[in-house]
DNA sequence: AAAATAGTAGTAATCGTTTTCTATTGCGGA
DNA sequence: TCCGCAATAGAAAACGATTACTACTATTTT
């Protein structure tokens, strides 16, 4: 049951682990021919596999990275961990993943307990506002992205997502249908990016002569309920009875997300609202699923998969960069890229509005 | 930017890497109290994260398991994966994570490269019939629960479906209904699981004295294409073609799961059909979206989040087995879990019928 | 009073790699 | 003929943790 190690195969072969090492490593010392081919064909016969650990100590790589997300059954984060892994794999690289299930502590017993395994790098969709624990993390020397959010700090990379201008979009195409009693619906304004979503939203308003008033922000305060793992389903209710209670009814609402979007919208309908007649509503992410439902969603689009890439790209041509290893250079496939040695790299996604069945036009009375 | 090691704190505080590990491993080997304080604070001022590495190396476990999926953007694995990574914290025990796409090759350079990284076990939701792959892997002393599938092997534990059952359920539950004209919709039989959920149709549809002809299964070939990421809602087109060029056109349409049955309403109810009133659709999975389409998808759970738990429970019982760590035992929440030493475990879930809304009784003629 | 034992700490071996040395050839050029 | 260098290979020293030994006290036990 022992595994096959060097050792085994040097003596099998009778030679050195050395050589043994030189040869499978495909290094560039030169070992003779004939030898080599014995040690290969003995490597294939006892089953050698490679104890990375072992290696690992050695080389003080991993050719892993960590990925730390809120919740994997949001399917934005699916597709996100999708793209990273996609292009962890073309380079060689494995992707631990870490479900901190919107939990600060978690969060951080994560963070630790990976560079504890000597990941070489860390692509984080935080949900601590705090960088201090992130830089700390820095400090280690492990190469940090952070991804769908936006943090203040010169020790972490960044690839993100125009949530301002994303709000403003949603602001503005609600209004250009003629709808004036626009609101936003949202979970708590816990993250960077929704609050950044809003002044974007009310600017949007703004533009088209739209008073401002706190009436305009709905917010489900249901954070914890655990009643459907997609808690954002628990919110969409909520924010749905918040809307029926109040009057006048909103024209058109704006939702935080795509899952708060649908729920919203489910439960509009199951109260005898017609949507898009009654009631528009636009969403943010475009998932798969927002086209299943229906009305179909509107939404802006936040390209999950690429921003995944992207970031994984982003890590690797920093990691490579950190170890000195010019030999494989990481393409990062993004106009503005630019690679400056030791300054964080910050990319910006933008959005894109997709139209489909939830919006219309106003009404005229 | 070196990390600290052992010896540093040894020399900082003036002992040796002995006595240093003892403390910070909370070994039961006493040491002296005061000096126990200095070390735990030395360590707290260095920074110290152990390197597991190293630990790895001398212990031979590394407290990760692997887990690979077909596809995570299926709601189904995202919602596996989560019951398996609670779990696996729950007990100190991290996730290497890898999506095979699909793909025998991928999923087997996964296996070897698995192996490589020590994992203590492996969840596999496994593409390949072939067990051998995974049977030479278990003979190199991993642990291995294959879930959401049936194979068959004395090395490899299972955690299943009964989708025989689930099958003969659907079919059972459409037939009461009064319909007869009734057909499966599935995506290639490459699965054991696929053809199990058909026989059980097939008995299903006999109990209720129709006819088995093969017009009764339409399948969906486009197994390649990647125009969404979601590969059931191009194979849901594609159904739905096939279901509206039949004629007479069935009354009823068991889904061989909720993504496909979801995109099998979507184009049958742009061709202009009604659902359920012209035809009634059920599904597999019960995925959280399953309540948010319209109509509310009729479906036979499976439930996701349990099997992650439960197969992490299992493999994480046998690991410890295997380890003779009687320390600390894991607990099957499981009925039928009996730990026979040495010989495969194999649990299933029975299947639910969840009603909603599109499925609705025939209309007599 | 001698011997066994509990408490405490350090030395050194070990896990499986990689890599730096050190050594031994044989050969071409001076 | 001698020197330097390329080709080839093994010995041994890392990497950072754990742990089996060894060793020295200070008690207990007999």
């Amino acid at each position: 049951m022992r595994r096959t190690t060097l050792q085994d195969i040097a003596t099998y072969v009778g030679t050195s682990t050395a050589t043994v090492s030189r040869v499978l490593g495909e290094s560039s010392y030169p070992v003779r021919a004939a030898l080599k081919e014995q040690i290969r064909a003995a490597a294939e016969q006892l089953d050698y596999l490679p104890n990375q650990a072992g290696r690992m100590l050695k080389t003080r790589r991993s050719r892993e990275i960590g990925v730390i997300v809120p919740t994997i059954t949001n399917p934005f984060y699916a597709r996100l961990l999708l793209g990273i892994e996609l292009e962890a794999r073309r380079h060689g690289y494995h992707v631990l993943f870490c479900d901190s299930f919107r939990d600060g502590i978690t969060e951080r017993a994560y963070i630790r307990s990976l560079i504890e395994k000597q990941v070489d790098g860390l692509v984080i969709s935080s949900i601590n506002e705090d960088p201090r624990s992130l830089e700390k993390a820095s400090r280690q020397g492990l190469q940090i992205v952070a991804i769908d959010q936006n943090i203040d700090s010169r020790l972490i990379h960044r690839v993100g997502f125009d949530f301002f201008r994303a709000g403003l979009m949603a602001a503005d195409y609600l209004a250009s249908l003629g709808h004036r009693n626009i609101v936003l619906a949202t979970t708590p304004l816990t993250r960077r990016s929704r609050r950044e979503q809003l002044e974007g939203f009310r600017l949007g308003l703004s533009r088209h002569q739209i008073d401002w008033t706190d009436g305009r922000v709905f917010i489900a305060d249901n954070e914890q309920e655990q009643e459907s793992l997609i808690y954002e389903f628990s919110a969409g209710r909520t924010l749905a009875e918040q809307v029926l209670n109040t009057s006048p009814r909103p024209e058109a609402i704006v939702a935080v997300n795509d899952l708060v979007a649908m729920s919203l919208m489910q439960h509009l309908t199951a109260a005898g609202l017609k949507i898009p007649a009654d009631l528009s509503v636009i969403g943010f992410d475009n998932l798969d699923f927002s086209e299943m439902v229906t009305p179909a969603l509107t939404t802006i689009e936040q390209p999950a998969l690429e921003m995944g890439r992207t970031a994984c790209q982003v890590l690797l041509s920093q990691i490579s960069d950190t170890q000195l290893n010019p030999s494989d250079d990481i393409e990062v496939n993004h106009p503005v890229f630019t690679a400056r040695k030791s300054a964080a790299i910050a990319l910006t996604l933008e959005p894109r509005l997709v139209v489909r069945q939830s919006t219309a036009r106003a009404v005229k009375k």
